[in-house]
DNA sequence: TATGAATGAGTCTTCATTCAT
DNA sequence: CATGAATGAAGACTCATTCAT
């Protein structure tokens, strides 16, 4: 009872932090990280600027908090498809459609981590700016997103699937051109490109092919 | 002799738009274009901003200036080998490493180019910042460097090498999968990468691989 | 009472609305339109550059608010004057020298609406800086001014009382006149103009005379 | 025979200032003072900006000449009209014409004169900006124009062809007509001015027939 | 808690002027 | 004599952030 209050309370700023995500994630994606303000931010969801930092610290924070949630739900959901008892290189296909799709509905967050996080991430850390977080964020998520494929490159090899022995390698392949493309797609995204799911299949499907075992030719 | 003076003027001008480009690539490779600012190139070559005006018209156009530059060099390098009388999959291999190498030989140039002016040219024009000419750039010596590919694709298919049919689904997916491992390669200089020709071999072998005609596999 | 807080707050942005308007009209009529920059305004504000934008859209809109007002303050004092029912050319009279009193006593408002406003409304809309807001008031509020004179040019000519026929001639001619004199006496305000009330009468008187139909002289 | 170069290059000399003058002259008019920038001057005569520095010593004194030029032309041509053995009432008809007609064929140079030069002259000298030649030009030219009609006055009251017997308030009065009528349709191009010459011709009638004696209305 | 006024540093760009050559 | 590179100061305006209320 008497803790009504605070509990509404709690759930009120609970709630315009969600908002704030939300109207955040709109526009950064709509317009790009640096062309949205807080003032805009702000605008859209009528409140005042000053508001904004009750719930968040800087404008990079609400960011990078849009960025986590995003990895989250890619890595989970790459997870699942790593502890399918399919057969391996079925499991690699349904993984890089899952990562370019992905990364198609999400521009913004993508190219900012895949992006404009891997150059933070080899950058020394300058006076101005502190992108660590943004770096902690990629080194986590993203390293763990190609952990999964590794593993199943691993499984495709034990399962004798592929021409190459080394993961790591088959890894670094896979995980280039499906970056390729969805990088590509998204910053050029005035290019005539075929139709969009027929791309990203074949897409998977050369890489694939290009990595698995060549079916023993003979008589 | 006589126009002593005034070559050195010129070779004193040339240099010095000379280092304005270098300086410019290097702070937009590090720091994304809407982060340099005139200022900052300029503060780098200790000079005025306004002496930038001298040898550039605006801020744009430094950057129009580095892309074009960009393709230019590599659409020639790559013409050598679309003209080369070999089979076209035998061309489209060596075109495929000399992309790569070019790309990790001239990393700035080339995340400036297909990184950061993919990205511009992509802009909705608004109001403040017209990229047009960014764009129209793209659509020229952007297309023409693509356009080397399409014509081996072509080749490809008209020699039956392939095992698509359509010479655009073979450009977009090859490049793709190219700029994929280039700007990785060139980002994350900090991943743990295998060999690095090796790991470019490899990715070409793949691609190729995984678009090529499957051997009537058969008795 | 509750909502003193509030209260306090709209008064204290008011009346510094109100001081940016004083600064910059001040400013604007000593040094004109373009040599007025917002800096300077802030500056002899004791303000930050950034906070006049807290008040005013742009400079523009400064000046443009400054126009308004003025023209709005006389044209309602020239209204009394069209509504009464006295003869035209009484009431003519009475206008003409409301309208320099009007001037000589708020001198910076008639400067910056009769002579900057004017040659602003009339620049061409170069690529840089639009006037057409400030053109819109030319058309509206400053017709309606000129209006009243107009109508009671007609209603002159109505009543046989002067040897003109076109409203628009009388209008054109009773306004120069009287321009021409307020912003003489107020811009050149070390001539050794002869003793005021008496040349804004004889002005006045002088126009009139002047317009008025001839007294047919003679049997 | 030996000051043959010297001669010639004080021709050229003479010759490139007054090229000089032409194009500002051209450009001052067109597009105003302010809007008119020492690069533009030059590149319109194709020299370098720091050439004209040979010729003038900063942008106000091209300007301050291009005023006397203008004003000592029209002195002469009132000084004319003044010295002609008419009745004073036909000399002051033609002055008057005369007066407006040259303001709206030098547009820039009567307003930078007659307004800014008169706002000038009353301001404190600014410590940026000397502008006390154009103050001079002011003094000098645009009084001994006003003297002008001051000694016309004197005839024409000489004559006992005016209502008023102080020379002085005829002046101003007169003046004050011109320049009102002069100014306005300066600064307000865009104002639907009845046609010019009648407007004109219209203006210097009333002003004449308000001040010149009453024909004696009598039998 | 929420506000919104205020700021200081920053944005690109222009310009009159100087000066070594 | 003429050049043109260089500059420093200024132009309007934006923005993330702070802080008194």
């Amino acid at each position: 009872m008497l803790d009504g209050i605070a509990d509404r309370r709690a759930r009120e700023k609970a709630s315009m932090r969600q908002e704030i995500l939300d109207a955040a994630r709109d526009l950064f994606v709509r317009e790009g990280y640096d062309h949205v303000s807080i003032r805009k931010i702000a605008a859209k969801l009528e409140i005042s600027p000053g508001s904004l930092y009750l719930h968040f610290d800087d404008k990079i924070s609400i960011f990078e908090y849009l960025c986590r949630e995003t990895f989250d739900r890619l890595s989970a959901r790459m997870k699942a498809i790593v502890d399918d008892p399919a057969p391996a290189l079925d499991r690699l296909r349904r993984a890089g459609r899952l990562y370019v799709e992905f990364g198609l509905e999400n521009p913004q967050h993508y190219m900012l981590t895949f992006v404009l996080g891997g150059r933070l991430a080899a950058t020394p850390n300058t006076a101005e700016g502190d992108f660590s977080r943004i770096k902690a964020i990629y080194m986590t998520a993203g390293f763990e997103c190609l952990g999964r494929l590794h593993t199943m490159a691993e499984h495709a090899i034990a399962e004798g699937a592929l021409r190459f022995h080394n993961p790591a390698e088959v890894t670094q392949i896979l995980w280039s051109g499906l970056h390729g493309l969805t990088s590509n797609m998204i910053t050029k995204c005035d290019f005539p490109w075929i139709e969009r799911t027929r791309l990203v299949d074949s897409m998977v499907d050369v890489l694939l092919e290009g990595v698995r075992s060549r079916p023993t030719a003979q008589p």
